[in-house]
RNA sequence: GGCGCUAUCGUCUAAUGGUUAGGACAGAGCCCUCUCAAGGCUUAAAUACGGGUUCGACUCCCGUUAGCGCUACCA
């Protein structure tokens, strides 16, 4: 046990009396644990050691340290669209620092754009989520917190820190924002920022419509900092920040105003999000400022793009960004998890292949890199070798019955009735076969199928050989196969001898064997397959090859 | 246009200012082998460009170029 000793800095009588004590297990591998001697705070696992014990009020500080220390980070997508591939990674992110460190894991529904929300964009982000295995502690909806997003705006507004711009929304759209501004004339809607007091109360209470926007203090000479996890300090003068709305003249938040009264209200510590949202923090400080709360700490992540170095997104790339697909296509979560964590973040060493809990273990800001990563895919082939790769590595390294149980509902959908008890036995022959789950429909297929799929009779000869002597070596089989022993070393005993017999190559008389039985070159291990398969259905196929050759 | 961010093999990435610039995937070749895989070995492949600072720069500074982001009553 690694200890360290806190002063505990909460406000209140036992400032100086209280000290805290945080305990962790060495290396981090767990959450940190909290915990304070003297009394157990259960939820927060705080106990708290004093010099002169008032437990009641202990109780209160052990609370407020909790709210204090504890690590609180949210996801906050807005269901607009299928959960992105870039999005899954965001949430991992979160998911793997909240976990990391004992912290909390909140799911925060940005949906204040009530126009472009669909419930089936929210039911496709839980699919997805459920399919990663990766879960939450709280969640929410912003849709129905908009009070708390309007008196933010109005506590704003009542310090004479936004005004209202009752500029009409129809004219502000004739302002062509395509078009270059000229320098300066784009900050401010004129007349509106300057306007009275005693004017814009007039207007309002006559039931003018406005927007309330963020009064930014151009002229002041003022840079507005932050500093960033990943990209480390920042800063933006004030005069390159426009008004920004806080609210639209429907009453309905922006997302800037929203995102901080949540982020605000729900103790955020940390936010993670995407790159795009770099430059928006200058905004975003500027609320929490006005807000009269300290900002969370930042981190920004690079983003996820195409080939083509643009933003990935599905009208220009197609299901490729959506996390289903890679469900759909047999990636093992697991696997897809570890692939988006190796794009823009390193443990450092030369570690590719982690399991959740690895990552758990080892994931920091520090490791995330500044640039952008490409994800690897062509028309052809849609998914980044690499993301393969890793599943092939998740499969091979898998427990073989946890293998066959994925693979069975693959199979199943496929139309082919399989037993548990014959996919257990088919399963270690392909699984180091297999890359995606799919794949077991390409490489197991003979063992399904009743009857085997058309084959030509050519097939049947091996290499540096003729038909007749693959004639020779399938009679032969039918002979041996009748009476050997249909376990893998039998197999291969009686083989070899039949083939020693025939004075022809081992290797030669396995491959029509082979053709005959699997209806294809190439197939798992000879032996293997044919106890799989039994001996009747070997038999009745290798007459069938026989068959074949002789008309 | 303005502002911000970024720049190492094809791709993902590593490198306290001192390394023959490392690893992985993909590619090529060889080995192993009943085919296919898996595995082993080998190979090719990068510091965007130009200036500084320094004994020494992938690393720090400036510029150029390129890419990305923000610049909405979208998020």
């Amino acid at each position: 046990m690694n200890r360290r000793g806190v002063s505990l800095t909460t406000a209140g009588s036992f400032r100086a009396a209280c000290h805290m004590e945080i305990f962790t297990s060495p290396k981090y591998t767990r959450p940190a644990i909290v915990t304070v001697a003297g009394i157990h705070h259960h939820a927060a696992r705080i106990r708290i050691k004093t010099d002169y014990g008032r437990p009641g009020n202990l109780a209160g500080t052990a609370a407020s340290l909790y709210s204090n220390f504890m690590i609180r980070v949210r996801f906050a997508p807005s269901p607009t669209g299928y959960l992105h591939v870039g999005s899954a990674r965001t949430f991992i992110f979160n998911w793997l620092y909240a976990r990391r460190n004992g912290g909390t894991m909140i799911l925060r529904i940005d949906d204040t754009d009530l126009e472009r929300n669909t419930e089936a964009s929210l039911r496709s982000i839980f699919e997805g989520l459920q399919w990663l295995g990766l879960d939450w502690d709280e969640q929410y909806r912003q849709s129905e917190r908009l009070d708390l997003h309007r008196q933010l705006a109005e506590s704003i507004l009542a310090k004479g820190l936004a005004y209202r711009d009752f500029t009409p929304a129809a004219a502000a759209e004739t302002d062509d924002t395509e078009k270059p501004h000229a320098a300066g004339a784009w900050l401010a809607n004129p007349g509106q920022r300057e306007m009275s007091a005693e004017e814009s109360d007039r207007r309002a209470a006559a039931g003018e419509p406005y927007v309330i926007r963020f009064r930014v203090p151009h002229g002041s000479g003022e840079v507005v900092r932050f500093h960033d996890a990943v990209y480390g300090e920042q800063s933006k003068s004030v005069d390159d920040i426009e008004d920004f709305a806080l609210l639209r003249s429907s009453g309905a938040p922006t997302y800037h105003l929203a995102s901080c009264a949540d982020d605000v209200d729900l103790r955020i510590t940390h936010v993670v999000r995407g790159q795009d949202h770099l430059t928006n923090t200058f905004k975003h400080v500027l609320i929490f400022r006005a807000a009269g709360i300290e900002p969370p700490q930042f981190a920004h992540l690079p983003l996820l793009i195409a080939p083509d170095g643009s933003k990935l997104s599905k009208r220009k790339h197609g299901p490729v960004v959506s996390v289903t697909t890679y469900r759909d296509s047999g990636f093992l979560p697991q696997a897809f998890i570890n692939f988006l964590c190796l794009l823009g973040w390193s443990p450092k060493d030369d570690r590719e292949k982690m399991t959740r809990e690895e990552l758990v273990g080892i994931f920091s800001f520090e490791g995330i890199n500044r640039s952008n990563a490409v994800i690897n895919f062509t028309e052809e082939d849609p998914f980044d070798a690499k993301a393969v790769w890793l599943n092939a590595e998740h499969i091979r390294t898998m427990p073989a019955a946890s293998l066959s149980e994925a693979l069975l509902p693959v199979v199943h959908a496929a139309g082919f009735a399989v037993t548990a008890e014959k996919m257990a036995q088919i399963t270690p022959l392909i699984q180091e076969r297999i890359r995606l789950l799919r794949d077991v429909l390409l490489v197991a297929d003979f063992f399904f199928a009743q009857e085997l799929a058309p084959y030509p009779a050519t097939e049947l000869i091996p290499k540096k050989g003729d038909a007749a002597m693959a004639l020779r070596s399938l009679q032969k089989a039918l002979e041996t196969l009748a009476t050997a022993e249909f376990t893998h070393d039998g197999l291969d005993a009686a083989l070899r001898s039949a083939a020693e017999s025939l004075g022809i190559k081992a290797g030669q008389m396995f491959e029509p064997i082979r053709v005959a039985v699997c209806g294809r070159k190439t197939a798992p291990p000879l032996f293997g397959t044919l106890e799989v398969l039994g001996r009747e259905i070997c038999l009745a196929r290798i007459e069938q090859a026989i068959a074949k050759l002789n008309s």
